[in-house]
RNA sequence: UGGGGAGUCGCCAAGUUGGUUAAGGCACCGGAUUUUGAUUCCGGCAUUCGAAGGUUCGAAUCCUUCUUCCCCAGCCA
């Protein structure tokens, strides 16, 4: 696991609804009379403590049921970020009331993703990592209350029977036969099921409302249900456990929270949200003002897929490799892949936050990770498609050094050396036996510099029986060498780069592609069908001999072609494979070949 | 169809209680600089805010009607 890194400083951020919200409450000073003492509980225990000393407390609660993705991403940087920049902390919460999809292993993967993003959740002397689970003593007793009060019952109606009673959209539902059973009985019942006398699924504990509301959420939810299974954090304890929209609200009452951020999708849930909460702090058993639940809309991006079913699809399928192939719109496969957490963030910014559904073009992931490479990433050079360039004046068997710049506009950078000879590697895409219109690379009669090494006049081409070319001739302009006086006297409009072929590492490349060929995958029929069958390019390319002792997650700009990271799970030492991240821009469109 | 939301430039998105010529980013198109056809830099890019009416000296912002799109009927989250 990465080491917590303290908050990124803001990066910048355009306002939103949310920050408005915020900024009203802190205002008004709505919150501002909590205490908190300094962990989690219910109104009677925080009535002890000093004032709260966060200005506000949001929270990134997932489910530990999978891998986190780049929607989540947003989710991370807006509750992380709006709680740094408001004087507050955000909760790392693990939403874990359904054991049979939650593992450790999702655990452990969701802490180090935010992590990596650049997040942490301790703050004000204290560790923000919380579980639902924690909180099931509590859930279950307050759940008893609501029996108590008259507010929830045990229905022992089958699932069909109350999906049938439920009603529809435009007929209300019919209360079930169990409704009127005393506060007596469904107590007693109550415990019996958390006792595990009953089978699973025989009965579920629903919360009193109203069963012709028009909000289906408010028609009797359930809010506990029977199942035996093994949570990864309190094992066998419990055989019954909470739902969602029970755990949920009280679990953010219980921590403080003042602002719980989620998705559109939950907006019909917000009456229930407050329905419980409310009568909690009713009942004095929730401190308020009480947190409330504001929905933003989830991020989508063209290209690619962000739904967990059909992640899970690619990758059961093996239509990539894991979760953390490159590809993959996971955090851990973009981390493979070279996109940076700072980009992530800059990217967070820039997409805003608002409620209008949004498809956000890919384009906008990519140039943010573009613009933040640009200023990290040192240069180097590699020839991917190799073509053999034969210098036929430069004395036989010689070698020499060429010196280059570590980054064009950071000299703070240095220079490294790489060696230059007779015999070259260059990129095939850089000579054009017959050019066509604009092209200024290599072409029979054409100078070019050789990129911080000498200029060359290109001199023809061997070809082989098919036509193809095998190499390029040239002669070098011996005082044209890059940093000495004569380089002055040579102008040429093309540079291309190059590496010597006795000194060149021959280095495994991928070269990643959108995982999809079409901007809304599935749009028009099943999404694997719209799979770009060309996502990745697996190669052998020849690079600058010191590329040798790139490190896992060193990241560098191939000049002239783009972003590679050194592969961190299938790199060994001495022999690093690089990923391409991302590519860079080019406004020259060759023509069709 | 009942309920809940949303419609500002190709894609996002500011615009808060009505008041000069409707921010910014991405994309795109020019041009300058450049030993990466990269970066950087300058310039262009909505007389118009889903549509139609209305109120007003004045509306993207207020009212009315219409329209399009999204979400909801798990003992998932």
């Amino acid at each position: 696991m990465s080491a917590a890194p303290k908050a990124p400083e803001n990066e910048g951020h355009v306002h939103n609804f949310i920050r408005h919200r915020i900024e009203d409450d802190q205002a008004s000073g709505k919150y501002t009379r909590r205490t908190w003492i300094g962990k989690p509980g219910p109104a009677q225990l925080q009535a002890d403590g000093p004032q709260d000393p966060a200005k506000l407390r949001t929270r990134f609660p997932p489910e530990p049921n999978g891998y986190l993705h780049f929607g989540h991403a947003k989710s991370i940087c807006l509750n992380f970020g709006v709680a740094r920049d408001f004087g507050g902390v955000c909760h790392m919460r693990f939403d874990d009331t359904n054991p049979e999809k939650e593992e450790q292993e999702y655990v452990d993967s969701i802490l180090d993703a935010v992590h990596w993003l650049g997040f942490g959740w301790e703050a004000f002397g204290a560790d923000h990592l919380y579980y639902a689970s924690d909180y099931f003593d509590l859930l279950y007793k307050f759940a008893e209350l609501f029996i108590e009060k008259g507010l929830a019952y045990v229905d022992s109606q089958t699932a069909e029977e109350l999906k049938a009673s439920r009603g529809s959209f435009t007929e209300v539902g019919k209360e079930s036969p169990y409704r009127s059973r005393t506060p007596a009985e469904n107590l007693a019942l109550f415990r019996e099921m958390r006792d595990g006398k009953h089978a699973d699924g025989a009965h579920v504990l629903r919360l009193k409302i109203d069963m012709a509301s028009p909000n289906i959420n408010l028609r009797d939810p359930a809010i506990y249900r029977i199942r035996r299974a093994e949570h990864h954090r309190t094992g066998n304890k419990w055989c019954v456990y909470p739902l969602y929209d029970y755990t949920h609200c009280i679990s953010d009452a219980l921590e403080n929270i003042t602002h719980s951020l989620c998705t559109l999708e939950f907006e019909d849930h917000r009456p229930l949200y407050e329905w419980v909460i409310g009568k909690l702090a009713e009942l004095g058993q929730l401190q308020v003002p009480l947190p409330q639940q504001i929905e933003f809309a989830r991020l989508n991006l063209t290209y690619v897929v962000l739904s967990k079913r059909k992640l899970i699809q690619l990758v059961q399928e093996k239509h990539v490799s894991g979760w953390d192939d490159p590809r993959m719109p996971t955090l851990v496969g973009a981390r493979r892949r070279g996109y940076t957490a700072a980009g992530f963030r800059l990217f967070a910014e820039r997409i805003g936050v608002a409620k209008a559904d949004s498809l956000i073009e890919y384009s906008t992931l990519e140039e943010c990770m573009r613009e933040d490479l640009n200023e990290t990433a040192p240069r180097r050079v590699a020839v991917l498609d190799p073509l053999k360039l034969i210098i036929d004046n430069y004395p036989k068997g010689q070698s020499e050094e060429s010196r280059m710049p570590n980054h064009p506009q950071k000299p703070e950078w240095g220079e490294r050396t790489v060696p230059f000879s007779g015999e070259l590697w260059i990129e095939r895409e850089d000579f054009m036996e017959v050019p066509s219109k604009g092209y200024f690379r290599l072409f029979p009669g054409n100078k070019v510099r050789l990129r911080h090494g000498f200029v060359v006049e290109c001199a023809g081409c061997d070809k082989d029986a098919d036509g193809k070319v095998t190499a390029v001739h040239c002669n070098y302009f011996s005082d044209s060498k890059s940093g000495t006086d004569g380089s002055n006297n040579y102008k040429v409009k093309g540079n291309i780069h190059w590496v010597s072929a006795q000194h060149a590492y021959a280095a495994e490349v991928r070269q990643y592609d959108r995982l999809f060929k079409v901007p809304n995958p599935g749009a028009e029929h099943d999404f694997l069908e719209d799979i770009n069958p060309d996502s990745v390019k697996v190669i052998t390319a020849y690079v600058e001999p010191a590329l040798k002792q790139a490190k896992p997650e060193e990241m560098f700009q191939f000049e002239r072609h783009g972003y590679f990271i050194a592969d961190r799970v299938d790199s060994t030492p001495g022999a690093p494979k690089f990923n391409r991240a991302v590519s860079l821009k080019d406004s020259w469109a060759p023509p069709k070949k």
